[in-house]
Order: structure tokens, then sequence, then C-alpha cells
DNA sequence: TCCTATAAGTTGTACGAAGCAACTGTCCGA
DNA sequence: TCGGACAGTTGCTTCGTACAACTTATAGGA
């Protein structure tokens, strides 16, 4: 009886399919055994950070990937621990950590970019031009809107009055 | 100087925004306070399926989430036990559980679902025409895309011998 | 008809990612 | 010189999940 009354509960549209995606390509995504490599979401995500070549502190690396600092301390600890990144204490404000990838940490990044790359490479064949155009706009737009928004709804952690923090940790 | 050998070692492009986004999509959506109810990502989905309509074993209703049948049967339990679903036996088969909704589940579902669609259409309202219909376009594409390869890359669950499915993941 | 293989679902257990709270250490400004 | 602010750490808990071993039902032979 419900069939009929209830139909369409759930949207099924674009954002709808947005989310299943989202939900495949998690999969895709998540137990990442690229390569030899065995890592988390959140490490792949740290090392994209980390790969734009900037020194952050365990805080602003936080920030940027939504997580506790506290996370991100056993994170980060974990990371150098596999030798990727090396966590000297900033000379100017001993308090912070100036995160970076060592060499390991760079051929880990590549790697896994190198990943990452020929899957959208392989996703991205099958799509018409089209596609591809619509896509790019089409995301350039909803990530905008997301900004926009900040949504209360971030992550678990509401870090929303973000960055403009920030003392001494340099970096040239 | 990494910086300069290494630079641009992730794809900055399409995937690379797609990824950031799925990531901040997933944190709009993980804690999932919808109204009232508090539900798992996977409940989210499982609601999604069966508010289909269609009465599901719970092997199906994995398959469909992608997850193990152990976290499905602990999946249905915690539903049940919720009131959202009821679970009879398959009179012609009784090693299989005919999963459907309760009148407290298409509400759940309806609920829900109403957030979804709010969430839609906040973040589709800041997007241009253009960007909704090209975004609409990718999307087709990229779900094609993924149907077409579906990747040995799946979930833990190597699931991949099976029906037509779509999938999941979850989180408090 | 019984006997075994298979398949659905359950339970025990372990694991990893995450948050929160309480703590340490560092700095800075009154 | 003290106290507050803040980066980072550690202990603890929670949650979602997988895997493996088990139970129960079914179906197909010998």
């Amino acid at each position: 009886m419900y069939d009929t009354t209830h139909k369409g509960v759930f949207p099924d549209d674009d954002l709808r399919r947005l989310l299943r995606l989202l939900a495949r390509a998690g999969g895709l995504l998540e137990p990442h055994g690229h390569g030899e490599l065995r890592l988390s979401l959140s490490e792949v995500f740290a090392l994209g950070e980390l790969a734009e070549g900037e020194t952050l502190s365990q805080r602003e690396l936080a920030v940027r990937l939504g997580l506790e600092k506290s996370t991100v301390s056993r994170l980060a600890a974990g990371m150098e621990r596999r030798g990727w990144l090396s966590r000297e204490r900033d000379p100017a404000n001993r308090r912070f950590y100036r995160l970076r990838l060592t060499e390991q940490g760079w051929a880990a990044a590549e790697e896994v970019g190198a990943g990452l790359r020929t899957m959208h490479a392989t996703l991205f064949g099958e799509l018409t031009d089209a596609e591809r155009a619509g896509l790019a706009l089409g995301l350039d737009g909803l990530a905008r809107a997301l900004q926009a928004g900040t949504h209360g709804g971030h992550r678990r952690t509401g870090d929303d009055p973000l960055p403009p923090a920030r003392e001494a940790s340099s970096t040239p």
C-alpha cells in the first residue's frame, strides 16, 4: 500500500545521482590499494595537501582535511613512521610543526597521484566532450555553492571559523 | 627542492575536484542529523533502497549497498529495532527475509528524503542554468562510465560477479 | 528417502578511523 | 612574572565494517 503513496520519497535527480556517485567512487577509493601502497582516504588527502609543496602545521592540515587535531596528530605520526613526512618544529614558534613530505613521501604521493590519474583517464575516456565540459562546469558551480553556504554541516568538526589564524608559521 | 621536481603530483583537474567534493559533501552527509533522526550513511542508503518499494532479502540489500552480509544483518536488525523495517521470512523459501519498510520506516525515509531535497534545492539554487545542465549531463556520463568499468576497485567486499547494483558506505 | 552441498542469515571478534576530554608544552602580552 | 591562548599528544570511547565460524533451511542427487 505504501508503494503508491510514497513513491519517489528520495530525490531522484542530480543530487541523488551525485550521492550514488559519491558512494560508488568512495568504494573505488576507500581501501586504496594504490600500487604497493596501502593507505586510508585521509592519508591520500593528506598526501595531496602536502604535495602542494607548502609546509603545513598539523592544525593547518587538520583544517584542510576537516579532521580533529588529535586525529591528525595520529595521522601525521603514522605517516612519519612510514617515512612519508618529516615533522620539524617551526624554529620561529616551536609550538608548530612544519610538516613536509620526505623523498619517500613524494614517491608515495606520486604513486597515488598516478593511480588517480589513471582512474581519471579511464573514467573520463568514456565521456563525451560535452559531458566532460558539462562536468567541469557543473563541478565548479557545485564547489562554489558548497563554499558559499559553508552550511553548518561541515564534517564532524565544526571548525568553520577557519584559517585566518596562524601566527609565525613561516614558509618561504 | 622537491617542490619544482614534483609539482602537480596529484591530478589537479575535474577528478581532483570531484574527490574534494566527495570529501566535502561527505561531511555534509555523514553525521546525518536529519531532522529528529540520527542515522548512519548506510542507513540512509538502505532507506533509499527500500523506499523503492520492493521487498528485498538481506543479501540483495547487501549487494546493493556493497556491504558484507554480516554488516547488513546488524544494520537491518538495528533498523528493525527502531521500528523502521519488518523482517518476515519469505514463506516460499524461509532462508530469505523479506525486508520492507514499516509505516515509521516510510516516515523516516520521507524525512530524510525531504532533507536531501532541501539540501539539493539550496545547493542547486546557487548554480546557473548552464551549470545545472552541465552537471546533469556530466554525472550521467560519469555514472555510465562507472557502470561500464566495474573497475576491480569496488569496496573491500569483492562482490563483482553480481547483479546490477549500486553501492554505499557509511559512518555515524 | 536420506545426505550432502550450498546458500542466507547470525554471532564473535578484531580493526581502523574518528571525536572528545584532559593533559603538556610554548609563546605572548599585561 | 603570571596567566591565557593555542599547537600538539594521549587515553578513552564509539561506530561502521570485514572476516570467519557457526546455524538453519533448501535442493539435488545417490
